[in-house]
DNA sequence: TCAAAAGTGTTGACTTTACACCCATGA
DNA sequence: TCATGGGTGTAAAGTCAACACTTTTGA
């Protein structure tokens, strides 16, 4: 055996390890988006299991039966990244008889969105790596699948709904606005156009501010406007009960 | 005890049932859509749980180890309507950690859309019932958001894609087909705009016939192009790998 | 002959797209 | 002075919403 074999699990053993004590095992998958040099990235970690043996995953977790499904997806992101006011959106969730060779897992898919640059992040394991998205062909277990439902579903969510700021700084300018949605969105956008169409949403606060440091004439700083922004964790809406 | 106590389960019952055995269990509830009388309708059952004595909950069960989510969700619509060729697209998981009185059990979402008068679709339960929608107030468990979820998640779908005429009998009129999405979107639709739009899609076959029994003008019948046609459940996409 | 719905086009409002020039800044 | 992007308006095309009359059938 190497030194590589020898560091990794086998999913026989991860098998032993779980399979006695579920029947199902739930967990959670967070495809953890970032913006790097105009180019949208993901968040991926080298896989452990001998099976996926130099191949990246996805962050995720089996779920505690003491918490619920956005308590997980905090942990993780917490856990990984040290931030703990993210953007965060369930997706869907993945169960395939196959997908993971230990055993029967069933994952819950989340995507969030994280500022790349943000003096909280930190990531404090060697092997979590930043991706580019459009670079990406494989992952292991269904991570590839899950990816491309996560980047359909912020692709369908980004002109309507203020939520990728949560991918910027907290100032940008219209260009850094722009270059993210056509990072996002994959296509090139008409520059009149899109700062029309922005303007016309009223999602921005002009700061009064200029850019500093670029190689051109620097254009105004701009920030979202606070009715905007996401809550914090703690006061998410959970139900607990129904009736009307 | 009264009669009825008796035969409710208690949720303690239950529990005892299955809590050593699952950590945290999970189960798919399947939304059943219909339409019937002009309105939309879901399929209900009487819960037979104490704690929600009196209220109806949607249709659902434990996934077992051997099947995966599409397969559970197809296991319950053919028991519980004898119909195995459905249109059936999931939403989203719901894990708050108090939906379920006998304990930890994450559940995943299912809508369906089923012809209500379908020469095979049995009602072999007498505590199933079809509910009119938009009179449901309360169900059990966290039931209600479920519902609500799918059916906003179904008006999202129902412009942009073919799927409402699994609603529908094979053969329907324009006034027919136009009365559906009204019931489905809460709208009304001026008649003249729906046509010109649904003509549009090309999503219909003239079928050179008439209704009949109708106590006015008899308008034509169409059909959905085959080409629109959902897949049968065994042939559905399923991933078991990935990459390219 | 009445009631009910079938069938059918046009106009104005609005939205979307395509497109070009001068300006401010840093190198 | 050059390169780079900032900032701005308009016209044409397309989409959407509002709206009314004649026809066909069954009762």
């Amino acid at each position: 055996m190497t030194e590589k074999e020898l560091r990794l699990k086998t999913a026989e053993i991860e098998k032993i390890s779980h399979l006695d004590y579920f029947n199902i095992a739930i967990s959670v998958d967070c495809v953890i988006f970032g913006y790097d040099e105009k180019e949208l990235k993901v968040l991926v970690i080298k896989s452990d299991l001998e099976e996926f043996s130099g191949l990246y995953s996805l962050l995720g977790d089996l779920i505690r039966p003491d918490e619920d499904l956005e308590t997980a997806s905090y942990r993780i992101l917490k856990e990984r990244t040290g931030m703990d006011d993210v953007y965060l959106e369930q997706v869907q969730a993945f169960g395939s008889l196959e997908r993971h060779p230990s055993g029967r897992v069933i994952t819950i898919a989340y995507y969030s969105l994280i500022d790349i640059k943000h003096h909280k992040l930190q990531l404090n394991n060697n092997d979590l790596h930043w991706h580019n998205v459009r670079e990406i062909k494989k992952l292991a277990f269904d991570h590839k699948l899950i990816l491309d439902s996560c980047l359909v579903r912020l692709q369908e969510k980004v002109m309507e709904h203020p939520v990728i700021f949560n991918l910027l700084p907290e100032k940008f300018s219209l260009r850094e606005l722009q270059e993210l949605y056509e990072a996002i969105l994959g296509v090139e956008l008409d520059r009149r156009n899109f700062r029309k169409k922005i303007s016309i949403k009223d999602w921005l606060m002009d700061m009064d501010e200029m850019e500093n440091d670029v190689p051109h004439r620097p254009g105004k700083l701009y920030k979202l406007k606070p009715a905007f922004k996401k809550k914090a964790p703690g006061k998410r809406f959970t139900v607990v009960s129904q009736g009307n």
